[in-house]
DNA sequence: CTTGTTTTTTGGAGTATCCCCAATTTTAAA
DNA sequence: TTTAAAATTGGGGATACTCCAAAAAACAAG
């Protein structure tokens, strides 16, 4: 695994794929335009790069939905949020503030440092925003593995 | 107090912003791009926009040196990063992961969060990456005051 | 005090990531 | 089948980075 993984995606492209995955089945560009009030012309051209880059499948005026790797990583997406916001929570952050300012700088943290935080945190259910589910790698890194 | 307070300066002045500060007095546009490894000339450039906003006063061909305004700054920006980097440390991370993920996500974290975590962390002296110093503001924070 | 080297700046250009508007195309409903 | 809504395309703009080549300034040595 790099070293960086998981930071593939822009702070932009992570909040759409979250929104996808968290819609659930087919989306339509209009819903993705009005939830972040953004024309839907910036949203199809973005639509596009995810497509190219397979976390997303667009068939043309009908949406988009998710593919295989598109939902294991919106998982990991969301996962992400949520555990920082909670470390933010445990940290003295309001519910509320925490889950922004997750918001803000999540797309700059690695997979590896989730996987820490998240082992440390106890593997942890329930965050501010939501429930937490784990992965394998999750449950196996942290303990001797530096890597 | 804006809320966005402290997300003025993208994540590369930051670092720029920072190294000034603690290389200390006057910087050659050579010192800090061979710190970072980028050309001379994108310097030149990001110093410009760096004195435009009133953070260094820039004499040309000679260096930089912090206004006051900069210098206050930069110590914000040298307390949040450790302050970061010490939450990470205790969620879990080694210290040089943490500095380095505090380093690339730090730009996007508000100058409230830093002190409520501060001020949960009962305002430590000592981070992963070096000493912490207090300003008011920070000692005030976090009681009741959710502002 | 002038030559030559080093440092810095300027000007030009490219990439990436955002964004909007206007016009066209497609879909779907009346 | 006409028409209104939704989506796309094409064009353009902003910010934040980056580099290279050429000009300018500084500085050291002779």
């Amino acid at each position: 695994m790099e070293p960086e993984c998981g930071l593939a995606l822009s702070a932009r492209k992570v909040e759409y794929l979250k929104f996808i995955f968290e819609t659930g089945g087919t989306v339509r560009t209009s819903e993705i335009a009005s939830a972040f009030n953004v024309d839907p012309s910036t949203i199809t051209k973005t639509l596009a790069e995810l497509a190219a880059a397979e976390y997303i499948r667009h068939v043309p005026y009908h949406g988009v939905c998710l593919t295989k790797t598109g939902e294991q990583h919106a998982e990991f997406l969301v996962k992400r949020h949520r555990i920082l916001s909670l470390m933010l929570v445990r940290n003295g952050l309001l519910p509320r503030d925490a889950c922004n300012e997750a918001s803000r700088f999540e797309s700059q943290v690695t997979k590896k440092a989730v996987d820490r935080i998240c082992h440390f945190m106890g593997h942890p259910r329930q965050s501010a925003c939501g429930e937490i589910t784990h992965d394998e790698d999750c449950l196996e890194r942290g303990r001797g593995t530096q890597s």
